[in-house]
DNA sequence: CTATCTGTTCTGAC
DNA sequence: TGTCAGAACAGATA
């Protein structure tokens, strides 16, 4: 399941594709990742989409809002009647043309063009709510500052760390205290900053702390700019994988960039990936 | 065949 | 109230 640059890819993608278009119907072959009442949908028109950290919101014309979160393994894929939406030769089914046997809801516009939602572990979710109660269906608490935004400064973050002894991966990954990182840019993030993943939280010092506000970011900013990561699963809207995994540095790697062994062990239940010659 | 992974997050036990 | 394993699910991989 994608993090924040991956949902960003995906939120971008809709609103090229899917602004203006009106919802004639929606099929739900798996009611319970469907909460809520499609009736409220059908009939409105999307005019945006926007992202709380991993969470995507498709705004609609009549005062409803669609959320979806793709966890683990969730695809949305856009396809109009004339193109196919995967190309080329594929073996597995989920990489197939949708609907296949892992497609569970299935949007269909006005014009005849649908979106496909995939997802094989079935653990993402579709919600529709008032757009004016997103926040509070989510959780008002429940999403700390994004990477990128003024309130995720050092000043936070400082202020975070040093209320806890936990490793400092999983507060990164902790999304009450920041929003949007995931086990990917969690450990690259780290990498970059020179930290090991184990350290205590509150064990890092002022400089530590500013350059992984600044790892973080840079991270994040290259997830971005490669369309995501595709280890698996992802891809963004028109069928098409991210690319990050091509330059990803520590995360599910045998070697850093400079040629330096990486050990794995698992934190939080989590593959955890370092340096230990880069990483203090 | 068995054991262990997997981009997430929620729940229930202590 | 904090922490942690396990759950939700369906594979792929060694």
């Amino acid at each position: 399941m994608p993090e924040l640059p991956e949902v960003e890819t995906i939120r971008k993608g809709i609103i090229q594709k899917l602004k203006n278009k009106k919802i004639k119907d929606v099929e739900i072959r798996v009611p319970k990742l469907f909460i809520g009442n499609p009736r409220d949908i059908i009939g409105a028109k999307i005019i945006d989409a926007k992202r709380v950290a991993k969470i995507l919101e498709i705004v609609l014309d009549n005062g409803f809002s669609i959320l979806i979160h793709l966890k683990m393994t969730g695809q949305l894929i856009y396809k109009d009647d004339k193109s196919k939406a995967v190309g080329g030769h594929t073996q597995k089914i989920y990489d197939a043309d949708p609907p296949h046997a892992y497609t569970h809801i299935i949007y269909t516009f006005s014009d005849g063009s649908h979106l496909y939602f995939n997802d094989f572990r079935k653990f993402g979710w579709h919600k529709v709510v008032k757009s004016k109660e997103v926040i509070k269906s989510l959780g008002p608490d429940k999403f700390g500052p994004e990477p990128g935004t003024k309130v995720f400064s050092v000043e936070y973050l400082k202020n975070i760390f040093s209320k806890t002894a936990k490793p400092i991966k999983l507060v990164l990954m902790d999304q009450q205290k920041i929003g949007g990182i995931g086990n990917i840019y969690a450990n690259d993030g780290l990498y970059i900053a020179g930290i090991l993943p184990t350290r205590s939280a509150k064990s890092l010092s002022d400089q530590e702390i500013s350059r992984l506000k600044e790892a973080i970011e840079k991270v994040i900013k290259l997830g971005l700019e490669y369309g995501g990561s595709s280890e698996n699963t992802y891809v963004n809207i028109e069928g098409k994988k991210g690319r990050y995994m091509e330059i990803a540095m520590v995360y599910q790697q045998k070697q850093d960039p400079k040629g330096h062994e990486i050990k794995k062990i698992q934190l939080g239940g989590r593959g955890t990936f370092s340096c230990p010659i880069c990483q203090k």
